[in-house]
Order: C-alpha cells, then structure tokens, then sequence
DNA sequence: TTCAGCGTCTCATTGAGTGAGACGTGACGC
DNA sequence: GCGTCACGTCTCACTCAATGAGACGCTGAA
C-alpha cells in the first residue's frame, strides 16, 4: 500500500524499502551518527551518498547541525567533522547511562570490595572526564573531583592509560601540545619519560599514579573495552599511599578487571 | 528573518513566542538532551513541562527515541532513561572529537595560567569564526559568543590582526566594502582611522580590542602562524575590562604566544 | 575557453508533524 | 465499592515545514 507512483520500472531489485517514509529526524540521527562513527572528516557529497539523499536534502540537514553546533566544518576543506556541542551531549549522555541502577552497582560492589574510592572516566577534549565515582569516606579530595570534573591526561592513571592506548598519530599530536605541568615532585613533565611510560603501560595494560598528581595519593586504572575491543573508558581507584601502593597492585587488579568487563557492555 | 506573514490578527500582544515555529529536529534534540543531563529517570510528564511540549506530542517524540533506541524506559516506574543506543552514539562521537583534542589541552592551558576565558578562531568568508573556546566562569556573553559564532573583522582583537596579516589587495577590498557598523562608541568606523590601527597591529605583532565590541570588554589576540610564516588562526583572551587592560597586555603576551607556538603545530 | 564537480537557490508539492480534545487506565482515599 | 485525579493513549483535521527536481553559480582542472 506504500507502493507510491514511482517511475522506478526495475521490480526486482529495489522494489521498496526505500522511499515509503523519510522522516527528517531519523535522516539527521544518521548523519549524526555517521560523522561520529566515521575514521574522519566527511565530504557532504559522501553523507548524501552514503545515506541516499538528495543533493539539497543533504546539505539542509548538515546545515542544521551545523547550527545546532553539532556538528562543524574543517575551514580548510570544507569537510564535515562532529561539533563541540556533540562531545558536551556524548558526556552527558554517557554519565546518564552509568546512572542506571544496574551499572551502579558495579562500581559500587568495585569500591566496596576494594574499600577504597573508585571512579569511571573517559577522555573528552583532551583530559579526563569523571562520569562517576563511588566514595568511601570522606577526605579531602572529595570535593574537587567529583562526577563531571576534569583531570589532567599526562599526570593521572586514567588519563595516562588513554594517552598510552590511542592511535600513534593522535598520541604524538597530544604529546606535542604539552609542555605538561609539574604538579607534584613526581609528576612526569620530560616528554620522553612520559613516552617511555606509556609504552610500559601500553604493555602491561593497566596505568598507576604514584603521586604524580596529588602528593600522597596512589591510583591504579585499567580500561573498559567496547566489543571491538578498543579502550573507551576506564575503570580507577585511588587512596592515599599508606593504604594503597605498589604491592597492593596485584591484589586490587583482578577486582578492577571484573568490573571494567561488567561495565563495557554500556559502552557498545 | 523568520518572521512569518502569519495571519495573526493582533499584533500587538502575541507578536512571537508563540508558535511562528516547531522543528520536530530540535525538539528531539532538547529531549535527548534533557534526559542526559538529568540526575535520574524523568517523567514524560516532566520532560514535557519543561520544554512546553503539549502531552501528544511529548509521548510521540519520547517514543520515537526509545523506538531508535537512543532512550528507553525504566521497567519499575515506566520513566525515561538514556539508551544503550546512545551510549554507542557518544562513544563514536568522543572518539571522533578527539582530533580536537590538541587544540582544547593548548588552549585550556593558556586559559588557566591566565585565569580568564581564551578562544581559537579563524578567518572564514569575511568574518572571523570561533573555532574552540574555553571559559572560566559563566558570565552573560557565553551563549552569545559560543563556538561556530561569527563576529565581525574590524571590531574585534582576532578580526583586526587578521585583516592586519593579509595581503595588501585582499585588505584593500575588504576596507573598501564597508562602511563599518559601530558596535560601541568605541568601534572604529572610519576606513582611514581603521587602516592606521591595523599599521600598528602588523608592526607589533598583536592586536587589541579596548570595548570596540562589546561594552565593559577588553581582549587581547596574537596570531598563529603556519609552518610558512603565513598568519593561519589567531588565539584570544578577552576579559571584563576591570580585571584585563592595557597595563596587563605585557603580562599576558607571553603566555598566548606560548600558546600560538604550541597550535602552530597542530595547524601547520 | 570549456568542462566537470559541488554547493546554493528556488519553488510547487505534499505528507509528516501537530495538538486540542476525547477516552482508557490505574492508583489512591474513604 | 465508587468517585476522583493524574497520566498515558488515541483520533483526526489542519497546515506548515520538509522535500527534492531543476536551474544557477562558483572554482579549479584540462
């Protein structure tokens, strides 16, 4: 019944499918999510070849998240890349999503297990977003880096499991952006001893912060993996150094694993 | 522009607010988003009240993003809650945004040494575009100035040291094509007055905007360069005029030309 | 200059979105 | 049991926003 007039005399190989509806919302959705999920920018003409648009139907709809800052343009070529306004809405969302009471417990049983704090973060703009984070007492830290703060990359285990898990052209980008700054007496500002680290961590596949942050606190991270296994959030507790350090590190690993498997279901 | 010949008879009382538009887009787009900044599962009831979306028409949206998965209902209590489709749509749009990531860490750097907001812009048709931007407080001119606006070339810091760096021929036919709007008592309108503060710029190397935008705000902006010495983005602090004037430009200057090396970089 | 490839603009067409109002339902309170 | 209230669902006529073919313009290559 959705059989419209359409000229289109081949019956055999698109009979329908194609144009019963086109909602302009669903079509903006894909563009969304096909500049996000793209390796990079976007020619408009390959959206509109890729989704079967128009040639104007693709360019309003970009043009509208453009608008909405949803989306950008590379000013030298013109191409599409994914907005700031996006990245602000992706952590949102991400932080809604661990809110839901299943997920919560994770971290919960994590922290309570380990009776240390413990937190989830992912990497946005450049440094660490907390999208959560279970407490166990209450020290001194605590106001400052609650949910939806932001950590540096070069001097936190979060941040440093990332730098040490991103594409090579990307890392070395980042590492050029430094130079880092000293927050501590162990925090690693020489480029080449962060590189070196990294490699370390890249290896063993966790990160520490021994102090290189805040004096006195010692932190250990491990990544959550999407089912393609790439690193899209990580798992951490921190304490002070009397109660958590080296030795503790072996011990408090395999709780951390269980709950970085148990949470990368949320992130696809 | 939008204004519509809509046969609303009187004029006077309900001239807009009212209902010159409803974009099904947009209003998706606020739901998703409200949802994601929630604390906790929200009431369609609610979702609607604080968009103003009559009773139908929320239900029908909210039920369009749980059909696409990008939202979905909390079993117990039939609320909404974010979708494990969205989730999967923000881990693509993090990974995506992080090949602006170089430029975010630069210029959160400068704008913490400095203490006051900075931005990266570039030139683009005429006008000078903001390309990243970071704040440090939340203060009026925020949601006016975002990233992806447009200001004008001969009333800002970034627009003057542009218009200063250009080649003769192309600033020629720009200063031609005013007359230029005068923002504030301070904007320079006069083509000749303009031309000689752009002299100034081009010999010293940066540029300054004392209230010619916007009143009460003062900015300071050096230029970043490309490997080939030519003027490519341009980096800025502005600042209420009580706390960044004249007498702290030599104090600042260092700090955003640090800036503008380290971006050169990432634009070369 | 010609040509080709893209982006932009126009505009008649139409169907997707809209929202007031009616109706169904389930939870209380007494 | 039976109002009452609060939410969610359904209906449907209206209409405005989205649509997309086609024309046009720009820019860069041959």
């Amino acid at each position: 019944m959705k059989t419209r007039s359409t000229p289109t005399p081949d019956a055999t190989t698109t009979d329908d499918a194609a144009k019963p509806k086109a909602a302009a919302t669903d079509r903006t959705f894909a563009i969304l999510e096909l500049v996000a999920s793209a390796s990079g920018p976007l020619a408009v003409k390959t959206i509109g070849a890729t989704l079967g648009l128009p040639k104007p139907t693709a360019h309003r709809l970009v043009n509208s998240l453009i608008e909405k800052g949803l989306l950008a343009r590379d000013l030298e070529t013109r191409d599409v890349i994914i907005g700031v306004e996006a990245a602000r809405l992706a952590v949102g969302i991400l932080r809604a999503s661990l809110s839901r009471a299943p997920v919560r417990s994770v971290l919960r049983a994590v922290s309570a297990e380990l009776g240390e704090t413990c937190n989830v973060g992912v990497l946005d703009g450049g440094d660490v977003v907390y999208l959560d984070r279970v407490e166990v007492e209450h020290w001194p830290l605590r106001l400052q880096f609650g949910v939806g703060s932001r950590v540096p990359m070069h001097c936190t285990a979060m941040g440093k499991l990332f730098l040490a898990t991103l594409p090579d052209a990307m890392r070395s980008r980042l590492l050029a952006s430094g130079p880092f700054s000293a927050q501590t007496a162990h925090t690693l500002t020489d480029p080449d001893a962060l590189a070196a680290e990294l490699q370390r961590i890249a290896a063993r596949g966790y990160a520490l912060d021994d102090e290189e942050y805040v004096v006195g606190v010692f932190c250990v991270a491990v990544p959550i993996l999407s089912s393609t296994g790439r690193t899209v959030a990580a798992i951490a507790v921190q304490a002070p150094k009397v109660r958590l350090s080296h030795d503790r590190v072996e011990q408090v690993l395999p709780v951390l694993r269980r709950g970085a498997e148990a949470l990368s279901a949320q992130f696809g």
